[in-house]
DNA sequence: TTACTCATGTAAGTAGTTACATGATTCC
DNA sequence: GGAATCATGTAACTACTTACATGAGTAA
């Protein structure tokens, strides 16, 4: 579970209410982690509960109350502790990938879209991806220079080659999908060439697998 | 929601029991999509209700029975329908690719730790990915003969190939990763020798955010 | 006054995980 | 007889999504 480490990472630059917070993870694309704005609420009440954060609670309006949550110490240990402990990537589970596998279900058409949808998907992604490790490296962002003046000015330099890192990574996975969905393109058109079937056509509908009754 | 279709698909191929079916999913990391036995249990159950799959019922010693799963007409043209629908890929949540952002509230050899797991967990994948394409390509796995030998002969090039696409898809991204775990660690190695802190020393501890008291 | 952004939530539901539990069959 | 594998589930929980709801502040 790492909704809870994005956001005290992200308290740790400043307080912030969970509206701010919510727009971090939802303004783009771009971020490494997405969430909902009734999860992040619900995680920071848990996460005030737990003593990793706390909160000033100002009065807005007649019957309501603005909530500014910030880092504790607390929240600050179980971040360092995070941080040190090793990750394995999570099982594979892509439904795009997973279609794919099965497109002689539908027709060179229905690929066709699809790969096309994937394509412009990740060369979007790529762009901001690209636009924000650039701003990172000069140092253009809030948060980066946020982060940069609460620390000690030996570790600037790793401060940002891992946010640069990260993002070029993203970078360069974007483009591995882009080019993964222009040779899908070029297979579709090569299966045209060679296939008799209607381009809007299922090539090979599914068929029932009843067994013999017994 | 595509652990339906998975399953449905595999059903496609011919009739299964839970078991055999959580086995695809589950014997390796090979396949694109992955669930634990419970879930398949319950969804397979699901699938019954709704008259896309049916069911085989044989007794199984005196209070169990085996219930051999089928793709019933209603389930096929599900699949179908879904096959045809474009599916935009799920937002970004990487938890190594979160972590590898606050590598400085860690230490350098943390760091060093994340990325050879990910550069051998990847590494291992591209193998087994690269096989099973090798495997596809010579239409060597049971799936896939089944698979062709229930299809009309003019599809089975379409069939292989888009099988085949989907697991180069995985090597190139296997690739991708390790590529990035193998910079990392370079990276890593420079920053090293560029800093006075020891690599077991976090590089910035997180510090809490109380704001002003007021 | 209207529209937009700021701001905070609840409720209901789906998807997926982990722990627990049990029994049948097959092969050595 | 024992171990491995075949086989099927329930219960409790966590993570996340979607729909619904409301109210405050601000700029045209």
């Amino acid at each position: 579970m790492s909704l809870r480490h994005a956001l005290m990472a992200l308290l740790e630059t400043r307080p912030m209410t969970g509206y701010e917070l919510a727009k971090q993870f939802d303004v783009s694309a771009i971020y490494v982690w997405h969430a909902q704005h009734p999860q992040i609420y619900t995680e920071l009440r848990r996460l005030e509960r737990e003593g990793l954060v706390a909160v000033v609670a100002a009065p807005r309006g007649r019957r309501s109350t603005k909530r500014t949550y910030y880092l504790t110490p607390r929240g600050c240990d179980e971040l360092a502790r995070w941080v040190e402990t090793v990750q394995l990537p999570a099982r594979e589970r892509d439904e795009t990938y997973l279609k794919a596998t099965y497109f002689e279900f539908g027709s060179l058409d229905g690929a066709r879209r699809q790969f096309r949808a994937h394509l412009e998907h990740f060369q979007l992604l790529e762009r901001q991806w690209q636009a924000h490790a650039d701003q990172l490296r000069r140092r253009e962002t809030e948060l980066i220079r946020r982060r940069l003046s609460r620390a000690p000015s030996a570790a600037h330099e790793a401060i940002v080659a891992f946010k640069v890192h990260v993002y070029e990574g993203l970078v360069e996975r974007a483009r591995t999908e882009v080019e993964w969905a222009r040779r899908g393109l070029k297979l579709v058109d090569r299966l045209e060439r060679g296939s008799g079937v209607a381009a809007d056509e299922p090539l090979a509908r599914p068929r029932p697998t009843r067994p013999d009754s017994r």
